[in-house]
RNA sequence: GGGCGAUUAGCUCAGUUGGCUAGAGCACUUGGUUUACACCCAAGUUGUCGGGGGUUCAAGUCCCUCAUCGCCCACCA
């Protein structure tokens, strides 16, 4: 226990911070166990990928989730986070490359399968999962012993029985289809892999001449060099311009080749000229037309995306760009192009390349999700899985009711490679766990699974599937996942087809979407622009308590936050009010056995104020609980926040302070009442605050060296414990006490606008409302007297004597009037003014009032509770305005 | 082309089923070396709740409409 007094004046979060977090992940407090009695609450992690560093946004969502997990562990229940890194094949594969590269080592392609692959797991065990580290900076509560990674042996044991299985289902199927090709990465992508721009390009219109000589088709594009691939050009069938070509055949330029004119609806009479080329190796549009009308495929591009042998010797070789270029320049000699108009149109771009994709024909993996989507729609829509906010369901719904197959191949090699074989002679396919041991010759497929076919079974491949483990059935399904919503399709949505799938039951209970982050202009971060922080940087300066705090204060629901490093000041500050209370608490004497259940204490002594601070501590026992069931973080921030430095500190601190300088029994009361409020709070605070909270509870000297806060209740509504309802009871004593906080108000306003210094000690007079105000204030007088600095206080019933002791200002408050005498020094003037002023206002708001209730509909339809309210604050105001017209005329 | 969100104090945002005189932080002004805290204390200043219409006794809150900004989806050749 601690006793002494010298804790520093301002709290320096770094030592503290780095002192318990290796003593809580030594001690195991992050470990949860799946043979517990008690009921069971688990998270998994998103896994962030292995190359990745923390970075603001995951500073936000893991603060949530740590907020959750330490939140319900002090609840009782017995929790476990999964923490992880994924895989991330493509990203990590080039990462590496680059790395290569840059040290000059062999490529990729020099070291061959193998040997990269081995480089890349060396890469990893040297650098990889850095972010793993630096999230223990921010003092997440993560269950490190279970610590997976999506291609760890286990992890690819579930992979490869999931990818078996939807193959034996038929949902997993080889075919030639059109796919998204980043000629970068040179491998196929999904569609959610794909991101679209708007870029400027440009629209070119030119001619195909007819075959017959009777004339030229004018057809326009973005892409003239695709036309090495052109098979057809299609025209409406009801477009009259045309129908007289159809049939016909033009002689495709450039080529030697003749192509047919076709009828085909996707042409647009509206759209260019009307007449749209058909390259069906290269569109996805013009693929559905080749396959209505029987036209030939031409690939006419390498898997860098230039162009091949089918496109001519001056062309073959030549990047698609520079192809371009030089088509149109040979079409502009041949007296082919009509005309180039510049356009804005959105073009598709490789999330990792940043280059444009090509749409192009490829015999890929696919994985047909139609079956999967059904259960996985229904448990959101019923309610069993609920998003926060509510609305994402509906951008959730939305895609998976249009579900299209999942291109699941990836030509890489870092990943999960697919079990599928194909025999040397027969081309016949084999998949299976294992290779097929039927001593033929068989060649396992070369291709990788996309990441995201490991991550979408995190949720139970973490906790040992397909084994049956005891940690699976203890804590799946989990509780609650916390993500950005930018990946509810990469992720989200997959993961429930696969837990309803493979689990027969659902990943998650509730989906909190995190807002995302922006700098305070409202860019979003990147390395690039420079207005990412590093949040390591802004934990050195503010604390990671700090930075917690102030993201989660500053998140709105929902929306982006705006966020600047200056922000974390509010965190910082705050810890250090915290601190600072905390600290005038300890000078004032060692620890009270009664820090936990006042139990010191006959309730029925307590005090005014200290019942007063009680009920105000249950208020926000309440609103916290509330607010994180709703996943409302913000709100219950703001709530811990109101509490601690207003509630508590700049009025029960101070009111306090009458009592910690009167007699013993009164000091060691309001001791008892510091202590168990200020371990409330520590409790209430630590999921959001978890090192200061952990040092204070040890400083203060609530728990032992032994102990720790974590294992602390967290608090509940005090009707559950041993203490009277004080808010029920007392409900007329607490509106005093209100009302004695509203007049010192009043007191130091009149002061300030006197231009009276703090220091300086002045009179007060006050007129009592009524004899209850009368004798509580007069109770009261002594903490009346420290919380306005006066020297003197009169209470009295009757009138300020004006006559003997001049006009003095005065302001008007429930208890009662308070009058600053100044021994004539008033400034009457000014006193009349304001007081007209008010008494303009309230005969406004009394005109207001009586017209409301002489509404005979108001008082019909308006609950009874509204109207009586409005009939209690328009007696209220007919009082003020006697009471300020008398004031007015004491002036004369 | 569809869908979603935003628009409230100088700035960033709260404002949960409509119900007392619309709030907070920052910024700003004034005063303060009060025996916790200047990362502080006290007192202040700042609002046609984007525009218009409607429902209602009552609208920042619900409905319609317009405007501006942002995001997502969709095959705009």
């Amino acid at each position: 226990m601690n006793t002494n007094n010298e804790m520093p004046k301002a709290y320096e979060p770094a030592d503290i911070e780095n002192k318990w977090y290796p003593l809580w992940e030594q001690r195991g407090y992050f470990h949860g166990e799946a043979n517990s009695e008690k009921k069971a609450y688990s998270i998994v992690i998103p896994p962030p990928n292995v190359t990745g560093i923390l970075h603001l946004g995951h500073v936000l969502n893991n603060t949530l989730q740590d907020i959750l997990i330490r939140w319900r562990k002090m609840q009782g229940y017995e929790v476990s986070w999964f923490p992880g890194t994924d895989h991330a094949g493509i990203a990590t594969e080039s990462k590496v490359e680059k790395t290569l590269r840059e040290s000059g080592e062999p490529g990729r392609d020099e070291l061959g399968r193998e040997q990269f692959i081995e480089k890349v797991w060396s890469w990893r065990e040297e650098y990889g999962g850095a972010i793993i580290k630096q999230l223990r900076k921010l003092g997440t509560a993560c269950d490190w012993e279970r610590e997976r990674f999506t291609m760890d042996e286990g992890l690819n044991n579930a992979v490869r029985k999931v990818f078996v299985d939807l193959y034996n289902k038929g949902y997993i199927y080889r075919g030639q289809r059109m796919i998204n090709w980043c000629p970068v990465a040179k491998t196929a992508l999904s569609d959610e892999e794909v991101i679209y721009k708007d870029v400027d390009g440009k629209f070119y219109h030119y001619n195909y001449p007819l075959s017959d000589g009777s004339g030229v088709l004018q057809i326009a594009t973005t892409r003239p060099e695709t036309m090495f691939g052109d098979t057809a050009v299609a025209v409406h069938p009801d477009d009259e311009r045309y129908k007289q070509f159809i049939g016909k055949t033009v002689d495709l330029p450039l080529t030697d080749r003749k192509i047919p004119i076709i009828a085909d609806e996707h042409a647009d009479p509206e759209k260019g000229t009307g007449c749209v080329k058909i390259t069906p190796g290269h569109d996805p549009n013009d693929f559905m037309v080749g396959q209505r009308h029987d036209l030939d495929i031409i690939a006419i591009m390498n898997d860098d995306a230039s162009l091949n042998a089918k496109c001519g010797a001056e062309f073959e070789g030549l990047d698609r760009l520079v192809a371009r270029k030089k088509c149109v320049k040979m079409l502009e000699e041949q007296g082919l192009m009509v005309e180039i108009e510049d356009i804005k149109h959105a073009v598709g771009y490789s999330e990792r390349g940043d280059v444009p994709i090509e749409t192009l024909v490829s015999a890929q993996w696919f994985c047909n999700m139609k079956e999967l989507a059904k259960p996985a729609v229904e448990a959101v829509k019923s309610g069993k899985i609920n998003f926060h906010p509510q609305r994402w369901s509906k951008t959730y719904d939305h895609w998976m009711e249009n579900i299209q197959d999942w291109c699941i191949s990836r030509q890489i090699w870092w990943g999960h490679r697919i079990p599928a074989w194909y025999n040397d002679e027969t081309n016949e396919i084999y998949v299976g766990l294992e290779a097929p041991s039927d001593g033929g010759s068989w060649t396992q497929e070369k291709d990788v699974l996309d990441t995201w076919f490991s991550s979408w079974l995190w949720p139970f491949s973490v906790m040992g599937w397909p084994e049956k483990t005891k940690t699976l059935e203890y804590f799946y399904p989990t509780c609650d996942l916390v993500t950005g919503p930018d990946i509810i399709f990469f992720w989200v949505a997959r993961m429930i087809m696969a837990g309803c799938e493979f689990m027969g039951d659902i990943p998650f209970k509730n989906v909190y979407f995190t807002s995302i982050i922006r700098d305070d202009q409202g860019r979003k971060l990147s390395k690039s622009l420079g207005n990412s922080p590093d949040p390591l940087d802004v934990i050195d300066i503010y604390g990671a308590d700090a930075l917690r705090f102030s993201i989660i204060y500053i998140a709105p629901v929902g929306m982006d936050i705006r966020y600047s490093n200056e922000k974390c000041e509010l965190g910082r500050n705050f810890a250090n009010k915290l601190w600072n209370a905390c600290r005038f608490r300890l000078m004032q004497g060692p620890v009270t056995e009664g820090f936990r259940d006042l139990s010191g204490v006959n309730h029925d002594l307590l005090t005014p104020d200290e019942k007063w601070i009680i009920s105000w501590i249950n208020e926000a026992i309440i609103m916290t609980n509330k607010s994180l069931e709703d996943f409302r973080f913000h709100y219950a921030v703001h709530e811990i926040y109101e509490l601690v430095w207003s509630t508590f500190c700049d009025w029960f601190i101070e009111t306090s302070k009458v009592r910690l300088f009167g007699n013993d029994e009164e000091k060691q009361q309001v001791l008892q009442v510091l202590d168990f409020v200020l371990f409330k709070i520590l409790r209430l605070l630590h999921p959001f605050m978890p090192f200061i909270t952990e040092e204070l509870a040890h400083q203060m000297g609530f728990l032992t060296e032994e102990q720790t806060i974590m294992q602390e209740s967290y608090p509940r509504p005090l009707a559950n414990l041993n203490i009277p309802s004080i808010m029920e009871k007392d409900h007329d004593l607490l509106d005093l006490v209100e009302a004695k906080f509203q007049l010192v108000r009043a007191g130091r306003s009149l002061r300030a606008n006197a231009g009276v210094p703090d220091g300086k000690k002045i009179n007060y007079f006050i007129k009592a409302t009524d004899q209850i105000n009368a004798d509580f204030l007069n109770s009261e007088i002594a903490s009346l007297k420290i919380l306005l600095k006066a020297g003197n206080i009169e209470i009295s019933l009757i009138d300020y004597d004006v006559a003997s002791h001049g006009a003095a200002p005065s302001q008007i408050a429930n208890a009662g009037i308070i009058y600053l005498p100044l021994d004539g020094l008033i400034d009457l003037e000014e006193e009349r003014k304001k007081l007209n002023k008010q008494k303009k206002e309230l005969e406004g708001w009394i005109k207001g009032s009586i017209a409301k209730l002489s509404n005979e509909k108001f008082l019909s339809n308006a609950p009874e509770k509204v109207v009586s309210a409005a009939q209690g604050h328009l007696e209220e105001m007919k009082q003020k305005l006697e009471r300020v017209e008398s004031l007015i005329s004491d002036l004369k």
